[in-house]
DNA sequence: CTAAAACAGGTTGTCTGACAACCTGTTTTC
DNA sequence: GAAAACAGGTTGTCAGACAACCTGTTTTAG
């Protein structure tokens, strides 16, 4: 049984008091009503004002000082911070509520993947491209197995075959980004992704966009690698955006 | 008093105990004692052996729960994710440690600002270009002046500049990640920026590196514009790192 | 004998109250 | 007039309790 992950899994998560309250602070900053600089209420009247207790406002206020929104100092109260202080970067599920906001965070993920493999081009190590080909070939075979048959391994596959050639950039730093981005997006797309692959993602044209990615990987051609790998991303989010149950 | 920011500002944190046991778990799953799929001794068993309250202890997981680190159930306990649960990318101080995490570091946020210029290029409105132009301008006198009288305002202009063009790749996603990146080595190095533009980031020769990318901008040329600032973030990167009493 | 229901123990989530550490402005003292 | 003591407020930590929930076992009903 190839259930190997994501499928049936849990949905139904029970919400937390401290997540809820913590958006809720958040919303305010992004919102405007508390500025850099400003007060937050004590976590007393935090408590009151919300109906919780205060050990759930200092869980809140604990996550966003976590993020460098708020800045808080025992004997004085918590402050927003401005935003040059932000310390992560995170992808929310309310990223892909809007349309718009998810094409534009395909986008972030092409340029970012177009990068990588422009970096790997020239850092990539012989025994990388090795793996690389490996994972081509039995991105190939599955290929040829077409959608019916193999459309989970098809799609994991490629998903490996494109974080791998990110790790070839050697840059541990470029690599974390871009994993993080790209495993957002699959675990809010993924079912979008799978229709869209059994629809238009499988056969020698698709390939082809591949193979072009790796051949300049093959020259260190760094300009051609990025240009194949943002065609290829650019091409597969276009086709996805095209279908009309998309989002 | 142009304090402005950054300077003397507060250096000694009082250490907070669930940052302390966060890091402390946080390690212990890096570092492989404790692999996915495991489960995380309970709350009260951490507390104790941690010698810090139960509270305590449920922030520092709170926090990790919130990075996609752990997931925890009501009844059940916390269990270690996979990696591609990750839901955050943040630099921590301990990136700037050493001299070869700072280089790639400096790599990352050139070629991702390249990417935005590049992008910027294809996307930027009039109003925002002559919002760009006149920053270059208030550069350039604040070049003129020279390191003595103006290397403040010389770099934070810079900074300030660099931030619009990526703003201007009209991706709030992509403006974000990389102001996020931007801001913390500010943060954690700026004290080597300025040192280092009073050395060799003024004159003529450098604002003419500049000046190539407000070029490629106006011209909406998407690949000099990469070129460009790939080229002048490269070459301040390689100048930084020259400097013998650098990190 | 089997399947459903009740039970028991353990774990996380939330609440409450208390006190320590710390900050700020005021008052008192020298 | 300056230093010291004081008072009130706020965050940080601790301790204990109970609710909500899960899992495996035992009991019960058929």
């Amino acid at each position: 049984m190839p259930d190997s992950q994501g499928l049936f899994d849990r949905i139904d998560r029970p919400r937390r008091l401290p997540d809820e309250v913590a958006v809720s602070i958040t919303a305010a900053i992004e919102g405007g009503q508390l500025a850099p600089g400003d007060r937050l209420p004590t976590e007393a009247e935090l408590a009151k004002r919300f109906g919780v207790a205060r050990t759930v406002v200092r869980e809140a206020i604990s996550l966003l000082r976590y993020d460098g929104l708020v800045d808080s100092r025992r004997g004085v109260g918590a402050f927003v911070t401005d935003a040059s202080q932000r310390s992560a970067f995170r992808i929310s599920p309310a990223c892909f509520e809007k349309r718009k906001q998810i094409v534009q965070l395909l986008k972030l993920r092409t340029w970012l993947q177009a990068g990588a493999s422009a970096l790997a081009a020239s850092t990539r190590t012989e025994s990388q491209m090795v793996q690389i080909d490996a994972l081509y070939r039995q991105m190939a075979e599955a290929d040829a197995r077409g959608p019916v048959d193999a459309l989970e391994e098809r799609v994991d596959t490629e998903l490996l075959l494109y974080r791998h050639i990110t790790e070839a950039s050697n840059n541990p730093y470029y690599a974390e980004v871009v994993a993080m981005i790209e495993t957002n997006i699959q675990n809010n797309l993924r079912s979008a992704f799978l229709k869209n692959a059994a629809a238009s993602e499988f056969g020698p044209a698709i390939m082809e966009e591949h193979r072009a990615v790796l051949d300049a990987l093959h020259a260190k051609d760094v300009e051609a690698a990025r240009t194949a790998t943002r065609t290829r991303f650019e091409r597969a989010a276009d086709r996805l955006a095209a279908r009309a149950d998309f989002a």
